[in-house]
DNA sequence: ATTTATATAGAACGATCATTATATATTTAT
DNA sequence: ATAAATATATAATGATCGTTCTATATAAAT
């Protein structure tokens, strides 16, 4: 991928997450990122295409996340694996800020105005939930995780992230016992 | 209060909910409440304070809603009392749409923006938890319950509510049994 | 070296934004 | 009935929005 695009990908999902996608214009963003206005049309069709491939992006990275968590698995049992991922989480929300879940953000300010955002969404979380049936828990029980990480992710909007972590693992712990 | 005012607070509560904040303006506001936009300033000193009153109205109904169900409560235990009020978030979810958090997504929006919304949304937050420490719950237990409300809240915009609710009671009888 | 692709700055577009001004009307209170 | 308060429609303000156009410059590929 061309470094121009990527610097766009890296500051518009900076500026999206910090300020709201409809508050945050296409004039700073190209000016944070170093880029004039034309190459960010060049590699985006629109405003809506370039948060959509944002979200991809931040997807991917997501899941990476998860997975290289996952690799060093070296334990077995519904409540390590849960435990495992929930540390996975935590360390994400400690580096990605504390301003929510920037795709239920989006899909919030598209309900009515972009399908395709609300789609990809709700399908990034749909698989979230899928990748913890893969990893072997029950639908319920995935279900229950998932309520979970959203839980933590806005509460850490307002209280301290270390405070939450504890909670949260008390919460896996009660729930998930064997 | 004047009835211009109080179509004015319930149609721009209704349009930022489904819209968000930045995105809806106040010509909309003004045309679906049927009042002239003069007369939004006649009330308001701003958008940004009419936002702030709807919060505060939000609030207001939201603990009264909780209130309403805490009064009938013939139950002791701390299960059952927090299955009450869980039955009563659930409700609330079922009647104020799929669209997340309104107090969240204000202080998402404005969090580099307007100091004051985002204090209002964490002093609100922290007041729920206030609110769960005086009907009894631990320091600990309130904050895993605003966990799992917050959890269920997110959740509600991806999946049915319904399906959601079985889990949302699951976890708390795990996680509160004496 | 010449062609092709990509990036640049800057202006223009039409639209909408929050806010203020103006001047007329309607309602409320005395 | 007279005075005071509130609501009305409309327009102007200056700013910003997403998007497109133009024309020049840089970079990559042949």
């Amino acid at each position: 991928m061309s470094k121009k695009k990527q610097d766009l990908l890296e500051h518009a999902e900076k500026l999206f997450y910090q300020n709201g996608f409809h508050a945050i214009g296409l004039k700073r963003i190209v000016h944070d990122a170093g880029v004039a206005l034309m190459t960010l049309y060049n590699h985006f069709d629109s405003k809506e295409d370039l948060i959509l491939e944002v979200l991809k992006n931040r997807e991917k990275r997501y899941f990476s996340h998860l997975n290289s968590m996952a690799e060093c698995r070296n334990t077995e049992g519904t409540v390590s694996v849960a435990l495992l991922f929930a540390e996975a989480h935590i360390a994400w929300l400690s580096s990605s800020g504390t301003n929510g879940c920037m795709f239920l953000r989006a899909k919030e300010e598209y309900a009515l105005e972009n399908e395709e955002i609300v789609n990809q969404v709700i399908a990034h979380k749909k698989s979230f939930i899928s990748f913890l049936v893969k990893q072997g828990f029950s639908h319920a029980h995935s279900i229950q995780l998932a309520m979970l990480f959203e839980g933590a992710t806005s509460l850490s909007e307002i209280l301290d992230v270390n405070d939450i972590a504890i909670q949260f693992r008390s919460l896996i712990k009660d729930s998930f016992r064997e």
